[in-house]
DNA sequence: TTGTAAGCGTTATCAA
DNA sequence: TTGATAACGCTTACAA
């Protein structure tokens, strides 16, 4: 391993001439400058970072705690954060919790979810990373504020929920939900099912109140009949579906808080027969990478993954001192594809 | 930040006994021994991982350079990787090439891409890891070795091929083409097309070779005319699904060689008005998340991407000198859905 | 413009 | 069993 002090001697200056053109600093001779960045290249000289570090109290590294990298929105929102790093040279350790793999409903299994953050929070504290992004997954509910906040380190969450008042950036649901609405209704529908996720829970509260703008906003009822809660997985889709498709006045589409439930309509109408979108109209929400190869091609809400990630990580380690106000809300498009029928096509605006 | 000198003054102990109650060295007085942990309990003291690295000169910490972390396969090899990591306390410092991003037929783009990994290789080697794993992206190949093996550190390669000599763990295509073919013909199918991705890749190579085996043990014939040559991207499943379909002598059976060009075959199908399983079976590799909402559920070959990244981590950290002859090919095994029609039942061995 | 030297928080060697 | 003390490779005053 070739040090500052190797390149020192062969150049014949001193340690600390090395370590300023190292460092850009300026006060150094063009001349000395040059042959020292010489040597460097002669000596295939690579910076310690370890040593630097140890001296500066920081690691030009970022810290990220997924809570499941196998989840399917979390490697896009790295993808975003790594970005971010690669433009400004930061590394990126990675925490992957496994939250998915080991405890199943997290809601319940919370003392052991705790033992879990906190032995890396530990490794994380003791490799002294410059700040740390929290991502969360499909924004369940996580009330771990007290462990990480110890950490007195800039923090940002992302894609996760919390009580507490705390920085983040996520999506904005209730625009995305209002638009996919707004879609529908433009393309001439009247009767909208929507298939929410757990009642009562904040993304389905916000979801929820996109929807209803949107029918407000073209003097549409919002009817109580049209809406269902599922748990977000494919049979609550189908089952909701059928239920929804049984009323006097059965929806002409629906609307899915999430793409899985949607592949759940998609089930259910194959096995009644129904033909979408001739039979039925639907959207989804999250455009799962699959929705394109649905048959027919779902059309659902865009998440803005990779700029969820790239916006944590600038927000964080731009604005250090500002972030703790830090409450960034990102709009989501629309990704059309074929699942949705033109009634009656209406201006758009 | 409270240091081991910190808690040697307050204990009353000198710093070097600290460090070794720290390090477990079981030379100290087992009364001193407790006084120290209780104040650093107290002072709630975590040991910084830059001063110890820098001293010992290896970090704990495993590299993982990801061709691509958005593509579908690498995150559940990262959480295979992350697993072992936790067990035996190594960070992760994840370096993300972002190649589908940057570079979108990097065969073509080899210096583009040799800037990236050089970047990436640069600060990589300046963090000091213990070791590295390369995670290709779908097995392409990747000519990258005279930069990576400058590094003079123990690398492992996962996912991609490369003509050099070289570690690596993946898992075995040819075994899991011949399981495919081998399922197929025990469900009575005699003539079985088959999707490969491009000609005379390796990857194709091996699968080929899977399938024709499985054949020849049922003393089946190889038919030419059955082989098609592929993208791996959907839309070339649905045509060659379309020519494989309208030969005088179809196959009753589809097995192609990544779920997504299956996913063509459903297209083509649902266009041509052909019911799946009923008037043609098809069974995918890869088994991608989504294969299980297809409709029908789709039968595919399942790799053991959690496996892949646990062995790669383990073989890596475990015996550093012996993994320059570190060969591992894992095997997969079969997910059966609904996409295969049991056309006359043969006894299974 | 350049050199000297102290110190970052550890580990490790040697004495005591 | 414990305590001093010299590194590890770098940055940064400060002096020359």
């Amino acid at each position: 391993m070739v040090t500052l002090h190797d390149i020192a001697r062969k150049t014949g200056v001193s340690i600390g001439t090395v370590s300023n053109v190292l460092n850009n600093t300026g006060r150094v001779g063009a001349d000395t400058r040059k042959r020292v960045l010489d040597t460097m290249a002669a000596l295939n000289y690579v910076p310690n970072k370890m040593a630097k570090s140890l001296k500066t109290s920081q690691s030009n590294t970022l810290g990220v705690i997924a809570e499941d990298i196998t989840s399917f929105d979390t490697p896009r929102i790295v993808d975003g954060i790594n970005e971010y790093c690669e433009d400004h040279s930061y590394s990126i350790t990675l925490y992957n919790l496994r939250i998915d793999n080991k405890v199943h409903d997290h809601f319940y299994l919370l003392e052991q979810y705790n033992d879990i953050l906190t032995r890396n929070i530990l490794a994380l504290s003791s490799s002294r990373v410059d700040g740390l992004i929290y991502i969360g997954v499909y924004k369940r509910n996580t009330e771990l504020l007290p462990l990480i906040q110890d950490l007195k380190l800039p923090v940002m969450y992302v894609y996760c929920y919390n009580s507490k008042e705390v920085p983040y950036v996520d999506y904005n649901d209730c625009q995305g939900a209002r638009m996919a609405t707004q879609y529908l209704i433009e393309n001439g529908h009247k009767r909208i099912g929507v298939l929410c996720g757990p009642v009562d829970t904040t993304i389905t509260n916000n979801q929820l109140a996109g929807y209803r703008a949107a029918l407000e906003e073209n003097g549409l009822p919002f009817r109580d009949e049209y809406i269902r809660y599922g748990n977000l997985e494919a049979v609550s889709g189908a089952y909701h579906a059928k239920r929804l498709l049984s009323l006097p006045e059965p929806p002409t589409a629906i609307f899915t808080m999430n793409d899985i439930m949607a592949y759940g309509v998609y089930q259910y109408a194959a096995s009644a027969g129904l033909r979408i979108p001739e039979d039925l109209s639907v959207i989804g929400f999250g455009n799962l990478p699959y929705s394109s190869y649905a048959i027919p091609p779902l059309t659902s809400v865009a998440l803005p993954l990779h700029e969820i990630g790239y916006t944590a990580a600038s927000a964080l380690l731009e604005n250090r001192e500002e972030v703790k106000k830090g409450r960034y809300l990102l709009d989501c498009c629309l990704q059309e594809r074929a699942s949705v029928k033109c009634l009656s096509p209406i201006h758009r605006k």
